[in-house]
DNA sequence: AGATACGATACGGAGAGCATATCATATGAC
DNA sequence: GTCATATGATATGCTCTCCGTATCGTATCT
């Protein structure tokens, strides 16, 4: 009895996490909408800015490949983000590859974008202050895990 | 002495939690892009059915203020997503405002829609059976109020 | 009733995204 | 080495998206 209304209600409870994590990605691209608006950038602008600034300095062709984009397509996004200062394309001409060039994410403008973000910084703040120490390392681990689950699906679906 | 260590060591988990959820936001997206791709819709698009999926049937309008975007814009949106049989458009003739239209999901697809986050729902599968029904409960807890604290950012953002 | 506001969409222009071409550089076969 | 082929980044041109505005129908207010 009780494991078959454990299983049950584990289901439900699995579901339930499962369609939270829809909504708060949907929200949270809704509030980098508002804030690429602000910026003058295209949605796929501030993912692009986001992958160099975690995984850069990198190439053009390699963040295509990590973003799913044409390298046509990552070439106008460059040029808008290293128009705006975000970014700077760097060639090394003693480099092992002449061709390459380096996209770097600059810091120039990072206090504007904590700005833009900071409504939800402070909720966050907020909200974080009512766990444990515990209840936050269990968190991240979580946050970790499931994005490490989506970046394998997410190759998982770009191959071929 | 504690206190002070303790204090800072927070401030770290705190602001891992929100890098790691910026990491997962975008890396959710990408996924999100790659099922976009296989069904010829983009991106936008994606998000507003997921509105309309989650508060729907709305109007039009209503979407275009949830989603931050122009109505005339939502148009071409809801064309696409019509046209591929994912919503459907109702005008109630005998509704109290005649014109009013209805933007409702089908269900249609919904297994063809299942089926491209199946990677990543069997990799969450495996992931939340690490955890224990308190675990659960939190997680669940964590991601609905961090939504939540999105939704109120990102209306902060959109007025003005 | 008339004036005004609002919902949805048509239309047109600016620009995004991408397939392809181009040019420079690398890599491999011989 | 030399030639052929592959690869990195970007230019070019085409299609489609996004959005400002106009339009049409309906609702609301006085």
């Amino acid at each position: 009895m009780t494991s078959i209304n454990s299983g049950w209600s584990r289901r439900r409870a699995a579901a339930g996490i499962k369609a939270s994590l829809r909504a708060l990605r949907n929200q949270m691209s809704l509030l980098n909408h508002q804030v690429g608006a602000r910026l003058e950038l295209r949605d796929v602008d501030l993912d692009c800015l986001e992958i160099v600034q975690e995984h850069g300095p990198l190439t053009p062709s390699a963040l295509a490949r990590r973003a799913g984009l044409h390298p046509a397509t990552v070439t106008g996004i460059l040029d808008r983000l290293q128009r705006g200062g975000w970014v700077a394309r760097e060639r090394d001409p003693d480099g092992p590859d002449r061709r390459a060039v380096l996209v770097r994410a600059l810091k120039d403008r990072n206090a504007e974008l904590l700005g833009l973000y900071a409504g939800m910084s402070t909720a966050l703040d907020g909200l974080l202050a009512g766990y444990d120490d515990d209840q936050l390392a269990l968190l991240a681990d979580f946050l970790r895990r499931t994005t490490e689950a989506g970046r394998t699906a997410t190759e998982e679906l770009g191959r071929d």
